[in-house]
RNA sequence: GGGCGCUUAGCUCAGUUGGUUCAGAGCGUCUGCCUUACAAGCAGAGGGUCGGGGGUUCGAAUCCCUCAGCGCCCACCA
């Protein structure tokens, strides 16, 4: 039976319009149309702008599910602007990834068995733009899928030509403002990679590993005798041969090769009688010097630090004050250098067993303890430890940038959402350090400097040009280097770090640096909005504002809008090996573009974490479906121009209008403080349940009945009214019924259209209120209808009881109360009849008639459950009332909202009295 | 070690300057229903001591203190 129904029901309605949306055909439909008719495109004219500039994926990246979330929002926000007459551009494009796609392509490589040492850069290089044309823009592609609307002619490459010249000009302007300068620092080492990092680059993870405590024996007790000090506490280590010894606390007993000395805190008492020593590096057998510096931690370990200058920071720094040797036991691949006297040539992890081992044959180790450290790894590269390393790289200075960089954001030029990351902006760049820009790969910007020829034990020279040419008059104006030729110039091998191409995107994209003050950076820039993730605030959304500041003395953004990490509903991170990260084609094919769209921003608050399900994207394809189902009610009527608009029809789409405007402009405020799931929660709510659930259900002709033409026509511009309103959300199926409301011309879209909508007025407040309490009326009898299993083609009677209150319903309402509750007719009534069943609606009294099916008793005890939380209440606020200082301090309005709460509790029960006498008489 | 944030219904979250019947929304749950647009639907219902404790106040989810738990960021303790 079931099945019968619904198989002729389809039949009926497929001539039609199906009774499901199906999104297929019509997003890429759709989409083709808007490319077709160029309607992303933006050029400048005398429109408000409105831009937006892509966080640049990386160009051999996947879509994943934060690309998602990201460019959903994104492409709301851009949407938005076109429907309230901006002249939008999103701009498109991708990064070259210098240190990520490098090393893919180093392993695609490996795969064919051709190692990146053997070829030279040139070769390299067209390896690297092979793979980039073969993977890159696919994710661009993909992009479309989700209804991007990117003004993708201005698709752009943060190493193609215009990109790459800006990042040149600003390199050499930068160094002739003397901000750029070179040189030797203890830097972060990735050893996979064989590059430098800048500190931003590192992550540090807590790891399980082990403090070695080594014996380090006392050289010169011939020269210079162990005395004891007999200080309190004092700690001498002696073994059964006599011979004392020092021990030192390390988790990283492989570089001991590296050790130059030893060092203890003046203060430490139990340590004085090391003073002026020399002690033996175990296995090592180097005799090194014990020096006195108060960085040592007393507390720490038995006092006693091994010094390594070359691989550690703070070793560094110790090494630089007490003119330490430095010795550089590692390669750059993290293997063992010719300078270490043993395991030359080993990997330092494979080193650091088989060190523990050595060393405890030897008989060197005191004991060795369970400890928990932070180790840094490559962000890059998640499981290659990072080295610290010293070597010579090419900084920026921040000190000036953090400078111009600070102020835009505490004064609020540039608002955050969440505003919480303005306290993490300032810390950053409160504390901030130089920017290591020098990165040891081939894959991006080559550094436009060139070495000239010098001797081995002389000071290295260069010059900074933005060509060879220029490069060569430079070198030649330098003293003894006149007649030098571009032969024998050695442009630096070093690419710049990725973000030095990213941090101009804003201006670059407009040409700004190389055309300054050009029509376009002029209109588009500053951009409206960055949309991005806050794990990039430093690398690039401080940079951003940085260069901003320094080309263009203005803010590259007026707001940035922080997404959340997507989860899955377990709130774990989506990653490849947990499986738990969906495919985002897959799901738009499965659910509709819209309907996935919507599932990201259902439970995306900006700046949280989204918890995602694919239960949401179901909810949003549900949601579709509302609106393709309730356009084919519309578009099924019969329209008669003979018919007569009935009265309450009018009432109703007046109410409708109402509706609309104060929820667009609830939605307007939503958008300006960028709290996007509200808005698209206001949105569902105005379409679900004011539209569909009322609305429609007011205005809707009985089965088969034509629908007068005039209700037919402004039911039709509610609905385009509340497709534009939709529209940011859902791109297709708006756009699919705006075509269908009526023949459009070609090139017309929903996208170009613009949406006005009235200001609320306080006669719309008016007419919500009423149809508010017509609604609690109709629930009212829905409620007793359900409570006594009356079938809703069922008529009954409504009795209003009289009261002050009673006559606020106008007839037009009355009507439609009567259709939506399936009432026969409305009395007033003095008193309810016996055997009606009540209820109130604020303070007015109804009642049903219901004959035998009444059950006087339930009712009763229900009445007087209601009276008796009544008077609590009453109690309560008479208690307050009674309160001198309450009522001396409060406000007036306070006060007197609290004896309009009794007087109103007082005439419920009253009310709900004489319901009680009723039964008793 | 320093800083920031969070804790409200089964889940995810709103709750603006302390005061509008303030304790809310969506989802989920329960009940009834194939009613002629939609069962991917409709109607109705239940559900919270606002993390614990203390304080300020006429009045606290909201302000202060404290405790507990969680999360994030920064930092060179070997």
């Amino acid at each position: 039976m079931y099945l019968c129904t619904q198989f002729i029901e389809t039949i009926h309605y497929n001539m039609e319009l199906a009774t499901k949306y199906s999104p297929t055909e019509v997003e890429s439909k759709w989409y083709q149309y808007w490319l077709d008719h160029k309607l992303f495109s933006s050029k400048p004219d005398n429109r408000e702008p409105y831009t937006i500039v892509i966080p640049p994926p990386n160009v051999t990246g996947v879509l994943h599910m934060g690309h998602m979330l990201n460019n959903t929002i994104q492409d709301i926000l851009v949407r938005k602007a076109r429907l309230d007459g901006k002249n939008a551009c999103w701009v498109p494009g991708t990064d070259h990834a210098s240190i990520a796609t490098e090393a893919k392509v180093v392993n695609r490589l490996a795969e064919q068995g051709i190692k990146k040492r053997d070829l030279t850069r040139e070769e390299f290089l067209k390896y690297a733009w092979a793979w980039t044309e073969e993977h890159g823009g696919i994710i661009l592609k993909q992009l479309r899928r989700l209804g991007a609307s990117c003004d993708w002619d201005r698709t752009a490459f943060t190493m193609d030509d215009a990109r790459s010249e800006s990042v040149l000009k600003v390199f050499v302007d930068l160094y002739n403002k003397g901000l750029i300068y070179r040189g030797l620092r203890m830097v972060n080492w990735d050893p996979k990679a064989q590059t430098v990092l800048s500190t931003e680059e590192v992550i540090y993870r807590d790891e399980k590993s082990h403090l070695f405590h080594l014996k380090y024996y006392v050289a010169d007790t011939d020269t210079n005798p162990v005395k004891p000090t007999g200080e309190e506490g004092e700690v001498l280590h002696q073994d059964t041969q006599g011979r004392y010894y020092a021990v030192v606390a390390t988790t990283r007993p492989e570089t001991i090769m590296g050790d130059t000395a030893m060092c203890i805190n003046p203060k430490d008492p139990k340590n004085q009688w090391l003073r002026g020593h020399k002690v033996i590096v175990p296995l090592v057998g180097r005799v090194i010097p014990v020096i006195e510096d108060r960085y040592v931690d007393i507390e720490f370990g038995t006092g006693c630090l091994k010094v390594t200058p070359a691989h550690d920071v703070n070793d560094y720094a110790l090494g630089k004050t007490h003119n330490l040797e430095t010795i550089d036991i590692f390669n750059p691949d993290g293997s063992i250098s010719e300078e270490s006297p043993l395991y030359v040539g080993m990997d330092r992890m494979d080193v650091r067993r088989q060190i523990v081992i050595d060393l405890k044959k030897a008989g060197l180790v005191e004991k060795i303890e369970d400890y928990e450290n932070k180790v840094g790894y490559s962000e890059r590269n998640q499981d290659t430890a990072v080295e610290p390393r010293l070597c010579k790289q090419w900084f920026l200075n921040m000190k000036h940038f953090a400078e111009i960089a600070l102020p835009p954001v505490l004064e609020g030029k540039i608002k955050f959402y969440p505003t919480k990351y303005v306290t993490t902006y300032r810390n950053w760049l409160e504390n901030i350090q130089d920017w290591c820009i020098s990165r040891q790969l081939w894959w991006g910007h080559r550094i436009p400097a060139w070495f000239l020829p010098t001797a081995e034990d002389e000071e290295e020279k260069y010059v900074v040009a933005l060509t060879p040419e220029e490069a060569l008059e430079k070198a030649r104006q330098i003293n003894g280097y006149e007649g030098i030729t571009l032969n024998e110039l050695q442009r630096d091998e070093d690419a710049l770090d990725t973000w030095f191409s990213s941090w101009l995107w804003p201006i670059s994209l407009f040409n700004g640096i190389n055309n300054p003050d050009n029509e376009e950076i002029r209109y588009y820039y500053p951009t409206s909005v960055l949309v991005t993730g806050p794990d990039i605030i430093f690398f690039w959304v401080a940079r951003m504002i940085m260069a901003g500041e320094e080309y263009l003395q203005d803010v590259p953004f007026r707001n940035v809008y922080f997404t959340g990490i997507v989860r899955d509903e377990l709130g774990r991170k989506m990653s490849k090996s947990l499986g738990n990260s969906p495919d985002p084609i897959a799901l738009i094919e499965e659910y509709g573009a819209d309907g996935v769209r919507m599932g990201m921003l259902l439970a995306a608050p900006a700046g949280n974490d989204i918890l995602f399900s694919e239960s949401l994207c179901k909810q949003g394809r549900n949601f579709c479906n509302k609106i393709w189902n309730s356009f084919r009610l519309i578009k099924g009527w019969e329209a008669s121009d003979t018919l007569e608009q009935p009265q309450e029809n009018k009432e109703a789409i007046a109410w409708m209008e109402a509706i609309i405007r104060t929820t667009a402009e609830e939605i307007n405020t939503l958008y300006e403080k960028y709290r996007l799931n509200e808005a698209l929660m206001a949105m569902f709510k105005l379409f679900t349940d004011e539209f569909s659930g009322w609305y429609l259900e007011m205005i809707k002709p009985a089965y088969q009945a034509p629908i007068d033409s005039a209700t037919l026509k402004a039911t039709l511009e509610i609905f385009e009214q509340l497709m534009k309103i939709v529209h940011p959300f859902m791109p297709f199926i708006t756009e699919e019924l705006y075509q269908n409301i009526r023949v459009r011309k070609d090139g017309e879209s929903i996208m170009m259209d613009t949406l006005r909508v009235a200001a609320p007025s306080k006669v719309d407040a008016k007419l919500i209120a009423n149809f508010e309490q017509a609604k609690q009326i109709i629930s009212g009898i829905r409620a007793i209808r359900q409570s006594k299993n009356i079938s809703p083609r069922e008529a009954l009677t409504l009795e209003v009881v009289e009261s002050e209150e009673a006559n606020t319903q106008n007839g037009d309402i009355n009507t439609l109360v009567k259709k939506l509750a399936g009432l026969s007719e409305i009395v007033t009534v003095e008193k309810k009849g016996d055997g009606s069943q009540s209820f109130l609606v604020g303070t007015q009294e109804y009642a049903v008639p219901l004959g035998d099916l009444i059950d006087t008793e339930a009712e009763t005890q229900k009445a007087e459950a209601e009276i008796k939380r009544l008077q609590n209440f009453m109690a309560g606020i008479e208690k307050k009332l009674q309160n001198e200082r309450f009522v001396q301090n409060a406000p007036a309005q306070v006060v007197e909202l609290e004896r309009k709460k009794l007087s109103d509790a007082q005439s419920k029960i009253t009310a709900l009295q004489e319901i009680l006498k009723k039964k008793v008489e």
